[in-house]
DNA sequence: TCACTTAATTAAGTTTCTGATATGTTCTCC
DNA sequence: GGAGAACATATCAGAAACTTAATTAAGTGA
């Protein structure tokens, strides 16, 4: 068999951080906060989610959620409702304009990589095609794998996420 | 020739906001903004830069970039130094405990990145690796056809980036 | 030389966070 | 079945990182 080359996990991560910055610095129609549009995504991807859960997942205290749901309810953009199996808990769940901003925010990602795409060669493409299904089971095994660690506790105060 | 399988960008839209999301989550150290750490990464990367080259890199105001260099400046991650070719400019360049922040961080990717491939199959990871220099003709594609639209103007007032 | 532009700073105000605390709900264990 | 621990959310004060607007200083050009 052909000696396959090795991966270079080095140059994944650079990679890598380089389309993450290009991601995060898409123009945003409406203004909505980093995290604000990390929530919207995490509710559209993933059904109703109680504040808590939320918070976990964003690496932000919980009080920062509340004030942040609050904040979206007002603008119509999700909704807050019992959580019939637990009187104290509540489940926020995605509004129909609030589940349009997260696609239209992909559309344009996509639209963007679209036209990147179309200016490689076919077997560029296909080479990325062939790698798809191995990168998603990447994320998969990072999601399922989560938490070994231990979760980290908010950071930056004063509101802002951790980047590059 | 053998039917070779068609790219889905769709399909690379959504891994690559995943692994945006991975990224972006990873625990910080130092209490540094969003920004700051890109700012760093930008330094680290290309070498010095002035205050309106980072701003529009960033999305930002100048007026943040300058508040944020004064903040890095007094805690010795950054240095500002006059430009010789341009006595309004300001030239910012990392200092080593700066670029030692970047190195970290990616090390820290790194190895997160590491232990999943090597949860993977051989040949999946013989997939990453052939797609990895189509991916990284991408970002450069990104890169030199940029400001075709026009730069988006800041977000956010209150100061928060955007991302999914 | 005088207006215009560009680069950086400063000041005031806004938004989004953290931290601490309060309130109501569920679980545990005697 | 009741007390106390644990949990889920909400509220409030203060801090951090932004924005806008105004200021200073340096290049550009008719």
């Amino acid at each position: 068999m052909p000696d396959l080359p090795e991966l270079s996990v080095a140059e994944l991560t650079h990679v890598l951080e380089d389309f993450t910055r290009m991601h995060i610095r898409l123009p945003a129609e409406r203004r909505l906060s980093f995290t604000t549009l990390s929530v919207l995504h995490t509710l559209a991807g993933g059904g109703p989610k109680r504040l808590t859960d939320l918070a976990a997942g964003e690496q932000v205290t919980q009080s920062a959620i509340t004030q942040m749901v609050t904040k979206l309810e007002r603008e119509g953009l999700v909704e807050r409702r019992p959580d019939p199996s637990d009187g104290r808990a509540v489940l926020v769940r995605v509004t129909a304009a609030g589940a349009a901003i997260v696609e239209g925010r992909r559309n344009e990602r996509t639209a963007r990589l679209a036209d990147l795409a179309a200016r490689l060669a076919p077997g560029e493409r296909a080479a990325i095609a062939a790698a798809l299904p191995a990168l998603a089971r990447m994320v998969e095994l990072h999601r399922t794998g989560e938490g070994v660690a231990g979760a980290d506790p908010p950071s930056t105060a004063g509101g802002h996420d951790d980047e590059p």
